[in-house]
DNA sequence: CTGCATTTGTGAAACTTTCAACAAAGACCA
DNA sequence: TGGTCTTTGTTGAAAGTTTCACAAATGCAG
């Protein structure tokens, strides 16, 4: 117990968390107040026996014959993953991209919210999108330092990638999330998280026939 | 050799592949003509034992002493992934998500064109995004079916992700890329790949302080 | 209350993936 | 040419991850 709680988890555990998490909200919207590691399992195209073993890192979530509160589990994963708070996060590149999450409702009630959205273009600088007046790239260290702001998402060129993550880190951000398709080099301390939709495709192309 | 070419490849390995290609691109970019294990391990941060032993089983790619010639390996690996071809993708959802990935230029040059945008919103579709008219979702069964297109990019609200996913199967599709954020059951022949933010950024707030 | 059906949490086994180490090949210099 | 340096492809060991299988707990029907 105390032992179990102080034990390094496994980085590959850490990442199905979220998707336990999103799958247990959607039972929840769909009425139901239990659930089992097989239905989890089911939906998810995961093992039930992966499930438990994840979830009893963090201790006995679970009643046997029964199966799992969904909001009992639910508070308890967010806890673990931290997002019972809300975290402000900065978005960089005011491009198609960076508008599109600028208008994504989706962060809102799973942990994130969006606080500022930068550019260096002169011409978008000032302009409203959404919710939010772009600011320039040269005020960002300013902001995110005074503001605090740990998370920022990268939503620029990828010839400009590298640059605005340092900047980035300069200013504090302990984890970005990159949508552009370069690889950044980051401090050992600073989360980095990729999102590029061609890697994904060339992955499956593979597999393809024909 | 022959028993190799015919050996099973681990998929995570096939998951690494884009990666490789992504850097070598940029490498080529940067004038070089020779690379080493060594040096991409460095920008991908990725041992060079296991960048070697990746390649290794598709054949010989390098030379001992000298490396990799990367317009060479960047051939190889295109072939390998199956994109020494041009993949027509189709994206359903026309909303900012869709938006923008319509107008994303940088799926071109790394084996995909987007041919077709659908949307079921009467509003939206004959309106004009970038290069595209929006069509009717009723639609996609017979365009997608003519056409043969493999492959498509889901970019609708999570209510609809499965319903949409099952017309596209039905379709002849056989790689989606899903942006909703939601899990969606496909046969499983039918390749299945997702995008969402958040999960990432749950992610990494496991490992933030405070 | 008893017996049956569920379901968890877990230790051990099976399997997968990564890493370390090194022989062999090639480049290059003097 | 000989010696030194670099780098691959490969082997086997180490580390990590998933699965299996089952005791123990719980619920429920009769």
């Amino acid at each position: 117990m105390s032992a179990k709680s102080q034990a390094v988890i496994p980085d590959i555990v850490i990442g199905r968390l979220p998707l336990y998490l999103r799958a247990l909200r959607r039972l929840q919207q769909e009425e139901k107040s239990v659930t089992s590691s097989h239905e989890l399992g089911r939906r998810l195209d995961i093992s039930s026996a992966q499930i438990r073993k994840d979830l009893s890192h963090f201790g006995g979530f679970g009643k046997q014959g029964t199966g799992y509160q969904i909001v009992y589990l639910i508070d308890k994963l967010q806890e673990v993953l931290q997002i019972n708070q809300e975290w402000m996060v900065a978005v960089v590149g005011a491009g198609n991209l960076g508008i599109a999450i600028s208008h994504y409702r989706g962060f809102q009630d799973r942990g994130f919210r969006i606080a500022h959205l930068f550019d260096v273009n002169p011409q978008k600088i000032g302009q409203r999108i959404g919710e939010f007046v772009v600011q320039p790239v040269a005020s960002l260290r300013e902001i995110i330092r005074h503001e605090g702001i740990k998370i920022a998402m990268l939503a620029v060129p990828a010839k400009d990638a590298q640059t605005v993550a340092d900047q980035l880190v300069d200013a504090g951000v302990q984890a970005i999330l990159n949508y552009a398709p370069i690889n950044i080099n980051v401090p050992a301390e600073v989360q980095i998280q990729y999102i590029d939709p061609v890697t994904h495709l060339q992955h499956m192309t593979f597999y393809l026939e024909e």
